[in-house]
DNA sequence: CTAATAGTGTCTTTCAGACAATATATA
DNA sequence: TATATATTGTCTGAAAGACACTATTAG
């Protein structure tokens, strides 16, 4: 810290300064953190030969109080001020997705100002990825309705304008949520403009069914960020169990990109990623597969 | 919204439940926001045919007040809470570094319990980078010491321990801030701990000479950010002129990445985000340069 | 044998790195 | 003309896309 004898314009040091300090001038804004819990499941097949169709879920819990009454909200809570963020982010996973020690990763802070109707709530979102087969069964014991949903996200409307000095990329995504006969869904606009060499970037969500909040808007960007980092880091692998084949693998791959990967490739990029075992698959309707662990690399990415 | 003829445990709507909620009862955390404020200046040259070299530079103001009177801050302040958090940052930009409507993006919040000593304090930060020429020379007029100091980032120590159940990677970073004879420094060690499948990264101090709070840590965290990103978008247009040469926009590039680039591939990775113009250089020492400008496209990144 | 997935080989295309070669201002 | 930068051409090697081909199990 600075000299301790310097003193200010009152003639104060650094000591006397803080001891007289009032923090309870302004008024201030309330501090959250909104958990998005992701895993990937397998959904049932009805041909035993074929292999289980994987879905990307993320944890929802039912609102048991005023604002939102009965919709479905991320899991979240009020940051105490004896708490660090990250530890309150932690405090909320352990209770809502009872696990601890896992994948957790700071995504954005939303600070509209009616986001919330209670009060102004500036709200920190963080991504956190969980491996289904190490997760117990029932998700947590604070919430009574946590939930997964399987998610999808996708583009329905792109629009391009043209401006004075640049133009103006218009994005309509329809996030869609579902658990069993539960539906929710949410469109969010996504809209980026490019005017001189400025470029900005702004959400809003045109119309909600059953998502609490602008949670719609949290969970169409973290679908977004998580779909660029698994390109580009190791990302996937704490959705995985500690053995998996690499069909498993490219399935998590494609699920969360939307799209299918070549094997071939798909095989050869990952290589340097994962160590073969001498283990294999058992008792599907077709030939074995070589089961592999995660092998985290020297100077790899981030 | 929710229904509004939904009550509650306590058999109130949602609309009597937002007229008696009293958001005073929990004591809550300050929120700020801290700015990074980047630019790329022309160094000076004896030589009359060179190129003067390039330096990237950050904004930073001199304290006047406890804490850490007389050592040098961000930029930033408290969000009050009638304005969004975005909104906040552009205010402080505007008063700061005296533009508006210039390229600025949220990097991180910060959120450890102890990062000012006055009281706790979540302080999100922004990064804006702006192109020097558009710039007002005086910085400002809200702080009285705001200074442009050229900042230098590099690895200094890098070591890897083995774990039980993965490794850990330490990295010491040396961060570098001058400003004519003003010289500050920081030294941030950085660990990233692989353990089973879960990544971990926390930043520490180990040493701040002349730096107030943490703010070390969010510059290192920028820097970082900073190189990411001119890799794989097109942020580093938002640096230049409206009008420039090619080998200034790669002098930037190497500048931000701390490493030389062959011209040539250079030249051709970014050809589709630019375009050229019938205007040249003139008056060096040398054959003249054709001007660019840029070129931003649909579809492309972010 | 068949269905279904596992896993490999290889051709082509694309792109980055390296570096040589050529072009053109000014003092 | 010498200096310093501007700009292009091309060889090489690595990696991605495409796709065909082979392997192996349960039933």
């Amino acid at each position: 810290m600075a000299d301790s004898n310097l003193r200010d314009r009152n003639g104060l040091t650094e000591q006397e300064f803080l001891r007289r300090y009032d923090a309870g001038i302004y008024e201030r804004p309330s501090v959250t953190v909104d958990m998005l819990i992701f895993t990937v499941f397998d959904k049932e097949q009805d041909n035993y030969r074929k292999l289980p169709e994987k879905a990307l879920q993320l944890l929802l819990i039912k609102r048991g109080e005023h604002p939102f009454l009965g919709q479905w909200a991320l899991p979240g809570g009020f940051v105490s001020v004896h708490e660090g963020l990250e530890q309150a982010a932690q405090r909320e996973l352990l209770s809502e997705a009872n696990i601890g020690n896992l994948y957790m990763e700071q995504l954005f802070t939303w600070g509209d100002v009616d986001r919330d109707p209670r009060t102004r709530v500036i709200s920190t979102s963080y991504m956190a990825l969980v491996d289904r087969t190490a997760l117990d069964v029932k998700a947590g014991d604070d919430a009574a309705d946590a939930c997964w949903f399987e998610v999808d996200c996708r583009l329905v409307q792109e629009k391009k304008t043209m401006l004075a000095d640049g133009y103006e990329l218009e994005r309509l995504i329809r996030v869609s949520l579902v658990h069993e006969t539960e539906s929710l869904g949410a469109t969010v606009k996504v809209t980026t403009s490019y005017v001189g060499r400025t470029k900005r970037v702004s959400r809003e969500i045109v119309e909600s069914e059953g998502l609490a909040f602008d949670h719609a808007k949290l969970i169409e960007y973290a679908i977004e960020r998580l779909r660029n980092k698994i390109e580009y880091t190791d990302i996937a692998f704490h959705l995985m169990p500690p053995l998996f084949t690499l069909s498993e693998l490219q399935q998590v791959y494609e699920v969360i990109l939307g799209k299918e990967l070549l094997a071939a490739a798909f095989r050869r990029k990952i290589a340097p990623l994962v160590t073969e075992t001498n283990e294999y698959t058992k008792d599907a309707g077709h030939r074995p597969s070589k089961l592999y662990r995660f092998n985290p690399h020297w100077g790899s990415l981030e």
